[in-house]
DNA sequence: CAAATTTTGTACCCACAGTTCAAGAATTGA
DNA sequence: TCAATTCTTGAACTGTGGGTACAAAATTTG
């Protein structure tokens, strides 16, 4: 029943995510959407409603796509600590070869919305909690496996290498090279 | 010669400081600077120029105060450790007893500004390189001291605790208490 | 094909961001 | 005291942010 969507909502998100991790939320203007997603400004508010709510499907999205990619990295196989200089390195990698250096949705948003927006708080510090997880499976893996000195709290890594990644993250928006990037990956491997 | 102003230009920059801390820049209006600073907009504009100009000069009065704080706590006396120890935990003490969870304003700097002002970023990536260096000396210092292991790459846990310190800063912002930034200290210190 | 729904884009709205300006007030020097 | 100078205040101005209203058009169901 009814006319069907001329557009994909699921693209479009796509691109508001893209738009908003480029610019910010408050940076980001109704005109920019509309231009990056090519729909007029009423199917925009037909369809999303607000600029904040489409903001947090953005995140939503951030988190399914993104977010969930570096925890799959890490729950590959191999030695743990390849697993995890691999998955540091391709952070890295990513993040200095994007011309636009957004860095991580996740952390400008924290620093930009915390306090202030707290649907976007919440969605972020589960997206962190989920991260320092995988981080401290991994560690836990490692104590198994020999790799890690079993002594050493498991939990209490996986949130040093949580804040080692935020950190790396938002280093990378204001990084000149990748030299002091690639020294926090090796202290951190090293520290293992 | 002339009238003189009738406010201190220091104290206006310092409240200034304080709502672009609270609010970030894009989010901060012509008036709430009004407002905190207690003076018109015609004064306000006279004196500074423009909000651009009045947020250079509030990075830069952060990077004199705030930011050389840590730097001095981290030059005192006592056991290396120890002293990282003391740093990074009054970092968090600060950061969570702060009912406004603002975090550190060159991170959330980094964060919102990068790429798009040049001048901002810039300030920025000096005060991490300031700490950045602190944190690399006081590691030389426990070298010679005995207190860390001397085949280390005193340059790359320098970096190491920059990103730390940042990510640190950053959870703060949606920390929902200390436990986690504690672990992020005790497996910091613990890995030395 | 008719009826019912939904989409679309344009036009429109109000508030406010960021800035400028004119008029007046305080100061110093002559 | 006058002139020159620098500050203050608040009104005014321009552009845009964020959102709504609407009429026309497009599809689906029956």
């Amino acid at each position: 029943m009814g006319r069907p969507k001329q557009f994909d909502p699921d693209a479009a998100v796509e691109q508001a995510m893209q738009v908003f991790w480029r610019k910010g939320y408050a940076a980001t203007t109704p005109q920019d959407l509309v231009d990056a997603l090519g729909i007029g400004k009423g199917s925009l508010y037909n369809a999303f409603g607000s600029k904040h709510a489409l903001f947090e499907r953005a995140l939503v999205r951030y988190r399914d796509g993104q977010a969930q990619a570096l925890i799959d990295l890490l729950e590959q196989s191999g030695s743990v600590k390849d697993r995890l200089r691999d998955a540091l390195r391709l952070l890295v990698e990513l993040d200095l070869g994007d011309p636009d250096r957004r860095g991580c949705l996740a952390v400008n948003t924290a620093a930009e919305r915390a306090m202030t927006d707290e649907a976007a708080t919440e969605l972020v510090r589960r997206m962190f909690d989920r991260t320092e997880g995988a981080f401290r499976a991994l560690i836990e893996e490692g104590q198994r496996a020999g790799e890690v000195a079993s002594g050493r709290d498991a939990r209490a890594i996986g949130s040093q290498l949580l804040a080692t990644a935020v950190g790396l993250r938002l280093l990378a928006r204001v990084a000149e090279g990748p030299d002091r990037l690639s020294r926090v990956i090796d202290a951190t491997i090293d520290s293992l």
